[in-house]
DNA sequence: ATAAAATCAGTAATGGTTCCTATTTTGGAA
DNA sequence: TTCCAAAATAGGAACCATTACTGATTTTAT
């Protein structure tokens, strides 16, 4: 359970951190490969949940497509375009909407919330405009 | 493209009308078996996806698991707890949450919006009391 | 140095969902 | 009614993201 130094691990996290974007487990793997041409797909996979479960980085599910893994832990939103796929950051605080239901009728323990917002993206709308694919 | 009509449909939409919780695609499946005993995995698909596409049922991406689909298209928020899975109503009005962000700087277009709540269930909270599994 | 524990690469297995094909059902028109 | 094209079906293969298993390698405390 101790968890110990991993050259693949520390790579992941420096990698996730260089990043803007919200890459999947398959985007870190290609980048990793670029490293360790030989690393395997469950190490991506174990060492995001690994560094997500100890809170260092966040796992985003949002619907379709796989996961994605932010460096961010901050509260934050995300935004994801229906057409391209791409998840960008949402300009809108996160405790402006997570404030208003303490205080209501029910039975169970609320741990947290859920939220992102989807749409078309400012890059999809332009290119949309003269007809083409 | 003229939706015809099918017996199976309708038993699936008659299902789900009948259900308060809120089935995976394999349990409308399992429930249809009854009913039609060769009925394809494929032809539950295909008509929840249809159903959900015309407005009629709703399909809930809720991370772990599979989709689940629910008769209630009125908007609200759901519940799931994180250690039996089950998945219920949220008792919070769906626009206490969904309107704050109108005049934000957000360059794309905006379409909706995702949100639900996670945490232990009553029933898991009170069963977990004298150390049982 | 060494040995236990953690991690690894490689691969098989899983679960949820979609896709494909040949057959059957539906609904409008002859 | 009967005929026909479109839509829907059952069954099964394929797909994708993820997890599980294995025996070899690396890390780290002694």
């Amino acid at each position: 359970m101790a968890t110990k130094y991993s050259r693949q691990r520390e790579q992941i996290k420096a990698y996730l951190y260089s990043c803007k974007d919200h890459p999947t487990a398959d985007n870190v793997y290609s980048a990793m490969r670029r490293q360790f041409p030989n690393i395997s797909l469950g190490t991506v996979y174990r060492n995001l949940t690994l560094l997500a479960r100890q809170g260092e980085i966040t796992k985003l599910s949002l619907g379709d497509g796989g996961d994605r893994f932010d460096y961010d832990t901050s509260p934050h939103y995300h935004f994801v375009c229906r057409q391209c796929g791409s998840v960008t950051d949402f300009p809108l605080a996160a405790d402006e909407l997570s404030s208003s239901f303490t205080n209501l009728s029910f039975d169970g323990k609320i741990e947290g919330q859920v939220t992102y917002f989807y749409g078309i993206c400012a890059s999809c709308l332009h290119n949309a405009g003269p007809g083409e694919k």
